[in-house]
DNA sequence: TCATGCCGTTAAAACGTGTCAACCCCGCAG
DNA sequence: CTGCGGGGTTGACACGTTTTAACGGCATGA
């Protein structure tokens, strides 16, 4: 690759160490700007300008002529000049609850590539379940200019407030929201915990253990309403649900809560988890105790992240459309970002899904034939 | 949270849909600057940006004036002014290989954490493994002016070069560098290739599988270098251990590689994937055959995920220290960032260690009393 | 031939902040 | 009383781009 292939990054010429910054004279200019080009190109500054942002306005061959001269000098817009004349960046701000969830990585990997498709930075962030951190991340976004926010608010959305009276469209991610004033993209978490326990239920579970996260996040909560409505349309009183509450939301938590449980003494006859990191370090611990999933103890998880399918036990769970989460919220952004006057806010809720697999589906069970048995709202989905 | 509690996200008023872009009258600014924090504090706005810029060239008193103005207008700096005016942002650049393996999620994770720490956010990106993508994605961040970039390469470095040759600072992330002109951060992958098959072949493996994605691949190429390495020093001939090639570093692949080795009829004794993604792709369909895993086949991958640890049989995995090599990178950077001549490039390298887990245990083997045995060139890190 | 549009281009004025030389004020030594 | 020094503060300009009104040239129709 000796020859200047097309659309590479290019570089004006190589450099010295230390220029001072103020010298356009006979040394080749510190930056190559607009100007730069302009002259080049026997144009005005206004003319590369158009052709970068109105390209139809300008004459074909005046055009042509800037585009070789861009070329030639390997210019390159800087961002923050145009962010501050033009008033709006072209960057969005992604924070969501915890990085090392999958979960959270596929919906990330959404948003980034309907950003990318249309010209957008990420900016990422991670608030790590604390308020004080989204706060803070949130002021460095402001800071920024994003021309808009996607977050997974830890707190019901009042930061997100915060951003929307300063004129930055905010939309909620996996997180519903009542109020028509803004966008959300959502999963039924309710249902989910319905389906779940629904299903532990209806398998035969008479004592059911549920290990959740901190109440404050919504995720947790609603999983629970779900499964305590799977528990009253049973019939089974309340009380046949211990709830085990666990301040993170990883495998490590999972472990812990595992361990309560076992030095209890009477485990459950099926665990519900918040998560499939909760899920996968329960059952480890199980596992390590010499309990058998599911034929002692049924687990069913929630998100279906990529490694459930792989883990010892095969996990059911709930899986949601992560993936698409990320980008239809980006879409729901950038048509706002676009189209402030134009667009109507919508509020998506997708249904989730219960892939049953092998920790939850009763030992010796009619249908044990099939690997993998998937039930809910949605549509079938491409197997993976 | 009724009241205005300290350090919120301010908003300074709330304000109507539609403004004229520039009407400073009677109805309010369109957005409070540093002008009319000045006039708030009485001050001069050059006061104002000492204040924010270099605090201690101000009189307490006139300090304390204007952090309180600050406040009550809740002013936020308009991050694209200071960057087009001071020369620089407070944004970095990453760009990984693939946001789906947690390998890379985690390595963001140290980055986000130390960028945060210092003030900076974070762009982040994924190549895909796609040169074509890396160099568009690369431009955005040359457009968006960061201050710095970290990169894990697809192609050597090329178009990270070219970023040098801008001025932009770049670190080399998972990718090892001879030039002293830059810095990078690193594990042994040759290194961690020889012990992976070293072990298997000391556990008396006579053939062998190396699972691997696209040669073109730093990483891949390396484990690959290791693993041949470990087979000449065991005197045993290059036909014996069978190399495939599959076009991702992801779990899907893994499964199609394996599904090839089932085809073919003969099993290797001992399988090293190039990756704990392609690893866990491999075991399930080995397990979903009826392959045993180790008596069989016996595992081993690379990275050590997390979930590599709950996978059905515990995998055996070469550990690197993930989260550290993001922080050390991000330190380095910013540490060049802050001062370009000062600053000395190091080329860090890590040694990587294996986690000798189920997937790789001789049955019957005569320490297979311990659930879990590390050994490498490191020194212990915590348990898991 | 001259007025009339129209299209393409231009010059100049912003956008909000950082920088730096100049300036002011006050206390102190001469 | 004057000159001096120095810490604090000021004001104006520059950063690179977008935008807008004005302008020039050309073709058309009267």
């Amino acid at each position: 690759m000796s020859t200047d292939g097309t659309g590479e990054v290019p570089a004006p010429r190589r450099s010295a160490r230390r220029r001072p910054a103020t010298r356009n004279g006979a040394g080749g200019p510190a930056t190559v700007g607009i100007k730069q080009v302009a002259q080049h190109a026997g144009v005005s500054p206004g003319t590369v300008s158009n052709v970068l942002n109105r390209p139809e306005r300008v004459a074909p061959a005046t055009r042509a002529r800037v585009e070789q001269a861009i070329r030639e000098l390997g210019f390159v817009r800087h961002g923050s000049a145009s962010t501050l004349r033009a008033g709006h960046s072209r960057t969005v701000g992604l924070m969501v609850l915890d990085l090392s969830n999958p979960f959270f990585t596929e919906v990330a990997r959404g948003v980034e590539d309907a950003a990318s498709e249309h010209g957008y930075a990420v900016l990422l962030s991670s608030s790590a379940e604390s308020e004080e951190r989204e706060q803070r991340n949130l002021r460095v976004f402001a800071e920024q200019r994003v021309r808009g926010v996607l977050v997974t608010p830890v707190d019901d959305g009042r930061q997100a407030d915060r951003l929307r009276e300063r004129d930055i469209p905010v939309v909620l991610l996996d997180h519903p929201t009542p109020r028509a004033n803004q966008c959300s993209v959502a999963v039924d978490d309710v249902a989910g915990g319905e389906l779940a326990v629904g299903r532990l239920l209806a398998d035969g579970a008479r004592t059911l253990g549920f290990v959740t996260g901190p109440s404050a996040l919504r995720q947790c909560a609603d999983r629970r309403r779900g499964a305590l409505r799977a528990l009253r349309a049973a019939g089974m009183p309340r009380e046949a649900m211990r709830e085990l509450t666990v301040p993170a939301m990883n495998a490590r938590a999972g472990q812990e809560a595992a361990r309560r449980l076992l030095a209890d003494g009477t485990l459950p006859d099926a665990i519900f988890c918040a998560n499939d990191l909760l899920a996968l370090g329960v059952m480890r611990v199980l596992l390590q105790a010499g309990v058998q999933v599911p034929a002692d103890v049924a687990l069913i998880g929630y998100d279906d992240i990529e490694f459930s399918a792989a883990a010892a036990v095969p996990l059911s769970s709930v899986r949601q459309p992560t993936y698409q989460l990320g980008r239809i919220a980006t879409e729901l952004l950038l048509e706002e970002c676009d189209d402030p006057e134009g667009h109507a806010h919508q509020q998506v809720m997708f249904q989730p899904e219960l892939v049953v697999r092998e920790s939850s589906r009763r030992v010796g069970a009619e249908d044990s034939g099939l690997p993998e048995i998937s039930v809910g709202a949605g549509g079938s989905e491409e197997e993976r």
